[in-house]
DNA sequence: ATATTGACCGAATCGTATTCAGCCACAAGC
DNA sequence: GCTTGTGGCTGAATACGATTCGGTCAATAT
């Protein structure tokens, strides 16, 4: 086998992936990037420069997209939280519905497999925003029907984790069918 | 009428609402966390000091939760994006299904209004992890049913941001019954 | 064996965050 | 009307952390 490449190589050629280290450093600015140098160093085992080298390095790279505050939709009074699934005629991917992304009420916007085109999450001020902003997505042509859920309570809401399951438990009750 | 209250003071003692510098603010660093007090302080009109308490206070008051790396999630292979629609039996909020939002790809967990109980975004490696986040949630008792919606693409997705449309403009095909 | 490359460390430098001592405008009280 | 107290601002001073630098080491390539 390859016991020889494996544990010996952390960082090999061009492109290559993240190692440990990296992925240790990605789960500590996921949760705060407020960290300075030396103490993501020390939670992981490397040196204030060390650190500042990888950073740059997962940066200029693109693991790390951007660094931005996460505001609380409260206090901005954004109370009001949905997901909108649009169908439309034919293709949907046109460039009016595309541009429904400029309004600052909408967070994602998706193409999705299933029975609906595109999905939206969007944050308003209330129902009556949100009723704007259907509107505005029914004047796009080829709009068939709107389904919004609207959340009545949020009970978790993080951005994207750097950390991967790698066991999956087995189910407890019958083994589910295959495929 | 009270256009002497109004205008003045939105909100008297307690804390009190954003001005329009904490408007901006919020703003400029859900866009970019990373930039200097002297930098935001150019941006908005005002002195470093300033901008750093101000800052401070958004912090304090909770208007800014955290100041998060964001990932890419190719970098990290997390290449499946899904939403699942967790229907089930009864009061949906039990603690296990609840405690599905350990794992590290379960991004949101919501309540939501409609014709299904709970709404999930998971991101995973692959479909192979998404059966076994599936076969998980199954596990839970009362679950009836789930209907997943997996994206295709995604044409936009960023975090809460700070600007509010005011002025929904008037759709142009009909007028919409009012109420 | 030797050269090259990549990543690390400790120390030094530099830039920015943070603190501090006034200053000013406004609101409430005399 | 005048005074006092409060909150928020500014420029200057300080302190801390980011960034740079020179040198070392291990692994790979020559």
């Amino acid at each position: 086998m390859n016991q020889e490449t494996d544990g010996i190589r952390q960082n090999g050629g061009r492109g290559r992936d993240l190692d440990a280290f990296d992925r240790k450093l990605l789960s500590l600015l996921v949760e705060d990037a407020t960290r300075s140098y030396v103490e993501l160093g020390e939670q992981i085992g490397l040196s204030a420069p060390a650190v500042h080298e990888r950073v740059k390095r997962l940066k200029r790279t693109g693991a790390i997209r951007q660094t931005a505050a996460l505001l609380n939709p409260i206090a901005i009074h954004k109370t009001l939280l949905a997901f909108v699934h649009v169908d439309t005629h034919g293709w949907g991917k046109s460039p009016e519905l595309l541009a429904i992304s400029k309004y600052p009420e909408v967070e994602e916007m998706h193409s999705v497999a299933g029975d609906t085109c595109m999905l939206l999450k969007v944050r308003t001020k209330d129902s009556r925003a949100l009723e704007g902003l259907l509107a505005r997505i029914y004047d796009v042509p080829g709009v068939i029907k709107t389904r919004s859920y609207v959340v009545l309570s949020t009970h978790m809401e993080r951005p994207v984790q750097a950390d991967i399951t790698t066991e999956w438990p087995a189910p407890r009750q019958a083994a589910r069918p295959p495929r």
